[in-house]
DNA sequence: CCGCCCGTTTCGGTGAATGGAATCCCGCGC
DNA sequence: GCGCGGGATTCCATTCACCGAAACGGGCGG
């Protein structure tokens, strides 16, 4: 009936706590602000309870009322940026993100896998660059990124496997949505060292990636060049990512 | 005896939300984890409590446990990243941080007043930027920072009632900590239309900073450049910042 | 004027939450 | 090896914070 996604995840929990962080997770990444007869609905909380919890969550500061709505306030961005896992690499990673963006004026992401998705950490990007849909702390499926193919390619076989069973569907035409192929594709991307996105997850737009490597071996975190198909020779940009790359896994391990 | 800032504010809640989300309060930007025991001395809970809601925390995933203590998590970051007040204003801001960014190589903030203190939504650096303590998501007083200076000189009056009630302490030699002296340099500042902090809040670190205005005539943001006071001429860096902060706000107005 | 839907308030019954006490599990010193 | 201190974890009988159906008020559209 409505245009909201299902966000009910299995049963409303019982404990207030639980529930009170269930009115938190609500807040989806398109909507700005929401009712509170929106909130009960997605939470699945009977109306007064939803409307005493989002009190209490207010008086903490989290949340804040607006006219006629609830929105999530600065004080949760503030708290957020605490995490001590994503904000070290981080802040390791931006000279080179920046090293990159002056170099070639355009989108530079620093992601993490997340589940079966690529999450989006960073994103640096001018009046130059192609606008695109990624945000920082947005995400999108591995299998149709660049940054996510690095997760899947050198990552266990068990993740692929994961990726496989959720089910590949079309972002675009362009979108590998065979196994097989994906396959295919996963192999050379293992053996270049690098992975490409040629309009697999939005239209006209074409990226490369190389990964971050811890001391053991494995892929921590990737970051890509993405751009418009047109005007980005991906093969020409390969050196200065894997080089840019190369160098934040030597200073993440030391 | 222990070396913990003292984080109680007030009495400890009775309502369960509130005493979980004052676990989450309770982890400081300085520490990356802590144990069972210092979160339950931080927030005044009896040890059974905060274990057992600590554990509806990692539940959720908010909280991630470690050997031997707790964390915030990725997950905390990402909700943070959906709040709209911050996000809006720094994805419109960015293009001007880089480019301000890409024609001095120095710091470049875009900041926020939150109560009395000037909280760095942004910061754009890298390689030749001078390393400076500032964080996104840190604070620092308004009073000895050049963003913070703007929201004193341009907003209401109580702005700096407020600030000098709360008292003003050095931060370096060259803080202002008379309030006769700061009244004069606010007035400066608003004549000038930008502000500057020399060595002020960091030793050997000068910035400059211009206001973002929206369309009823109120501070709302600031961007700065930030950089060893050696090597910026801070007069020379004005007509950039300004047209930059200038450019910014009849954006945001539109 | 009336019906509809939203937000807000009330309030008595109840089970989720409580936290003192007991237990477990180290690492350390002797 | 053994006792000891400090932290984490588990137990469980008590109780009070939480619940949510019901009722209320208020704006908007028909």
């Amino acid at each position: 009936m409505n245009g909201e996604p299902e966000r009910r995840t299995g049963p409303v929990p019982k404990s207030v706590l639980a529930r009170g962080l269930r009115l938190l997770d609500a807040f989806g990444s398109g909507d700005a602000e929401l009712t509170l007869a929106q909130l009960a609905a997605r939470t699945g909380l009977p109306k007064p309870t939803a409307h005493r919890l989002l009190g209490e969550l207010v008086r903490w500061g989290g949340v804040e009322r607006t006219a006629g709505g609830y929105r999530l306030s600065m004080r949760l961005f503030v708290l957020g940026q605490r995490a001590p896992r994503p904000r070290g690499l981080r802040e390791a990673a931006l000279p080179y993100l920046e090293d990159l963006y002056e170099a070639t004026h355009e989108n530079i992401h620093l992601a993490v896998l997340d589940g079966v998705d690529t999450l989006f950490l960073e994103k640096v990007t001018g009046r130059r660059a192609m606008p695109i849909v990624s945000r920082v702390g947005g995400r999108l499926p591995a299998y149709c990124t660049a940054t996510g193919k690095l997760f899947l390619a050198l990552g266990p076989a068990d993740r692929l496997r994961q990726v496989l069973a959720a089910g590949l569907a079309h972002y675009t035409p362009r979108t590998i949505v065979m196994p097989g192929l994906l396959r295919r594709e996963l192999d050379r991307t293992l053996e270049r060292g690098y992975a490409l996105n040629r309009e697999e997850s939005e239209a006209g737009v074409s990226a490369i990636a190389a990964p971050i490597i811890d001391a053991d071996g494995g892929v921590t975190a990737a970051i890509s060049i993405t751009g418009s198909s047109r005007r980005l020779d991906l093969e020409r940009l390969a050196p200065a990512v894997r080089t840019a790359a190369r160098a934040l896994s030597r200073e993440l391990a030391r």
